[in-house]
DNA sequence: CAAGAACCGTACCGTACGGTACTTTCAGGG
DNA sequence: CCCTGAAAGTACCGTACGGTACGGTTCTTG
């Protein structure tokens, strides 16, 4: 899932490595456990290099958010032919990564801590998180399904709303379960997944993409 | 920590005006502003008081759940005969409640809440949460859809499948989108609903049910 | 009316955090 | 070989919070 980063890397690899560790801080200890002293001791640096480098706590937290919004690199799809089949199992492998994603510890500590912080800062975090994490995730759904609408396999006059559907029937109220510490959440997302494709097929797929679609329930 | 109690009416008059207040400072400042000494200044009473009743800051923050939780109270849906048109009509209904609630200022600030502290107190006001404040929704739509069912109207095996499906289609990302702060959520909630309610009701409605239902777009 | 409990207001204590300043270490470059 | 700059390590400061103690005031009750 995670590649290597290839862009021109906002941070020295020192600064990663520091971030790596805030990061680590964060996930098993909460907000609480991530203090500036802390950081610098679990990263053999000093304080003044923290506040050198991101400015203060609120610049060192928008630093973590994006430092890991860069590692997680989705490949983008090309636009090679749908076949019904191929479609379903594009969409069934999707569910399972956005469930995989949105299940990943450090991604439910940096959620909690945008969450947790939205109200005093003005969401800057909150809207950070979405911008550079969600988006990702986001053009490639929206490219996948455009593409089985192209292949005439999907029908639907808003591709933004048709995503949001499927998003609602892949996650339903698991994200915020999960973020409120809820552990027996998803028993199997593969099975969560298939259901949702399903489902999803059920609502917006053509007679050529339900040729082959199990008979209702 | 509290004592466990019992539910009639929790806490004394004195205690819930107490909690009010402590809910406001939470709305309209977040976790930071919710200091002890903030919530006896504004309710004038003393600190000592916060600790003989509340037993510590834990405890005060529980009792804020609990007195919310006591606020709302959904009435039960009694077996009234269900049509097409009347299941549909109270699916919508149910779900703009739905998104209605989500939306509150007080819900996001206790879910905000709940979930900034659940990675250091084991999920305990997370937990408190889903208890007493979903439960009740929970129960209301599932007699719903089980009076549809027994109508004939929805079809189904399993009823916690077909609920989640609906809450998945009522609320997508929305409730993770509000609690980041991201304020441009719902343009629309009417049409939200009704949106969703369509979309089950093709998902799980029977002939009979879809009888009077539009033509797929 | 008197005794006692409940409670308010405030002052106080220990602690821990964010942020700054200073000294030391070390690598590279003329 | 020394000069320079970056960064580690440490000590420090102001502040603000959770929690406690105490004197004064109101309310209850016999």
């Amino acid at each position: 899932m995670s590649v290597e980063n290839l862009e021109p890397s906002e941070f020295s690899p020192r600064q990663n490595a520091v971030l790596e560790q805030a990061l680590r801080l964060l996930v098993d200890g909460g907000e609480k456990a991530l203090t500036t002293s802390g950081v610098a001791r679990a990263a053999n640096c000093s304080k003044e290099s923290l506040y050198k480098w991101f400015g203060d706590r609120d610049g060192l937290l928008s630093a973590m958010i994006a430092y890991q919004a860069s590692k997680v690199r989705t490949f983008e799809r090309n636009g090679e032919r749908l076949t019904s089949a191929s479609l379903h199992d594009h969409l069934v492998i999707f569910s399972r990564d956005l469930l995989e994603v949105l299940a990943g510890d450090v991604s439910l500590a940096l959620n909690r801590l945008a969450i947790g912080q939205s109200p005093r800062d003005g969401s800057k975090l909150g809207k950070l998180l979405l911008e550079r994490g969600r988006k990702q995730i986001d053009r490639r759904a929206m490219a996948l399904i455009d593409s089985g609408k192209r292949a005439g396999l999907l029908r639907f006059n808003d591709a933004d709303e048709a995503y949001h559907t499927l998003y609602g029937l892949i996650v339903s109220d698991l994200h915020v379960r999960m973020l409120l510490g809820d552990t027996m959440g998803v028993t199997d997302t593969a099975r969560q997944a298939e259901k949702a494709v399903t489902a999803f097929l059920r609502l917006y797929g053509t007679e050529k993409a339900l040729a082959d679609m199990p008979a209702v329930v």
